[in-house]
DNA sequence: ACCCTTGTGTGATTTTGTCACTGCAGAACC
DNA sequence: GGTTCTGCAGTGACAAAATCACACAAGGGT
């Protein structure tokens, strides 16, 4: 595990004294669940990083639907913010913990000055945005060519870690994680209820045979 | 009209010795249309900026449906290549050509280099990223949660400036600049064209009442 | 005139999305 | 104890979209 300290050092190794003065304008926030940390429209003036929880980064229709765009989690940033801080765009999206969560703020000021500075910090900004893209595109093609049985099956094993197990989510939340309808995951959690591979129950999904669950996914590509 | 030159004054506006050695390496090519810049899987060791012309980035699915992802234009760069030179991961999607186009070749090292010796470059590149990722946001938007006829009616009165005119597609490419199938563009562009709003050609789409298909546009939100 | 490729049209079927409800369980309040 | 409220889940009917499997048509080369 690292902590806040051992980011600053790994950005700042030699510390001389403008890098101090930048090292002492980064501040740590802790946030509780279900926080919103930005919403859609919002200005970007801070560079977040965060040290450790969840932060669920999702997008909304105008009929209210939602998608989850993607996770920030341990050590990770949000491609979002850093581009909207770099381009000074406002948020195209919304930003909300997902448990309680601790993270670095760094004022978009101190941002500009240390990607001058350190290369560390350069590589450690700039190396974050590709790996995240990477995954965005990837939802882009789920959402647009899968099939949302495929794609439960899929997140449904990947929740309980390919084992027996209970995952904890209703409905609704299963289907902005799919970015579908409330109605299209309770039919298919019926289907794969019928088929004994779950069994629902209020607020959670008990999932029986993960390995039926891959199949349906390994089926369809 | 900013030239290469231009381009290359803006990033490195005092020139030193190491900046004019950056220049040497920064070369220009010419791409005819219709050609490939970047598959999936590819490794990326360039950056590339388009000086004229137009790159379409897409991905594609298992089953050979595709979507555009978006298009790198005059004077713009690809997000996907910057974040893929900086992560040194491979291409998640493809680029292809839409017409003749000319780009600025920056070879990954130079690219790093030039990074940290000038400011200029750095917002240059990172404000183009921003920018881009809002676009990207909205595509997933329209196809987890748009309809088709508001979609094609707005894609068609884009293409054809809002005034009466053609537009020069197949079905087939209209269907990927949706993400969607190429029968479904085919039998949305039949009841447009009975409404009259448009009339089909081969290989074309005669718009005749923009007005009307932006009605449909707005009447969905 | 004949292939051959590329674009289009269409019916049948399946999968998704939407709408409009009903019922249900637990929390909160008297 | 009982109500009332509220968020969650089930369902039937229907609309929209995707998929499959073709037939057909227009042009380009040979």
């Amino acid at each position: 595990m690292t902590g806040p300290t051992d980011i600053l050092e790994q950005w700042f190794p030699q510390d001389d004294l403008v890098l101090q003065q930048l090292r002492r304008q980064i501040q740590r926030v802790q946030l509780p669940s279900g926080q919103a940390v930005f919403r859609r429209g919002d200005a970007c003036r801070n560079y977040l990083v965060v040290i450790r929880g969840s932060v669920r980064v999702q997008a909304l229709s105008a009929g209210g639907r939602e998608v989850v765009l993607y996770r920030v989690t341990d050590g990770q940033t949000c491609i979002i913010t850093t581009s909207c801080l770099i381009s000074e765009e406002s948020y195209p999206a919304e930003g909300i913990t997902d448990e309680e969560t601790d993270a670095l703020v760094i004022p978009q000021a101190v941002f500009n000055e240390a990607l001058g500075y350190s290369e560390a910090f350069r590589r450690f900004v700039f190396a974050n945005q590709g790996r995240r893209l990477g995954d965005l595109i990837q939802r882009i093609e789920d959402v647009a060519f899968g099939r949302v049985d495929a794609r439960l099956a899929k997140h449904l094993v990947d929740r309980c870690g390919n084992q027996p197990g209970s995952v904890l989510a209703t409905h609704q939340q299963l289907a902005s994680e799919l970015g579908t309808a409330r109605e299209v995951v309770s039919r298919q959690l019926k289907v794969f209820e019928k088929e004994g591979f779950i069994a629902v129950h209020r607020g959670a999904v008990e999932v029986i045979r993960p390995d039926a669950l891959t199949r349906v996914w390994e089926q369809v590509h």
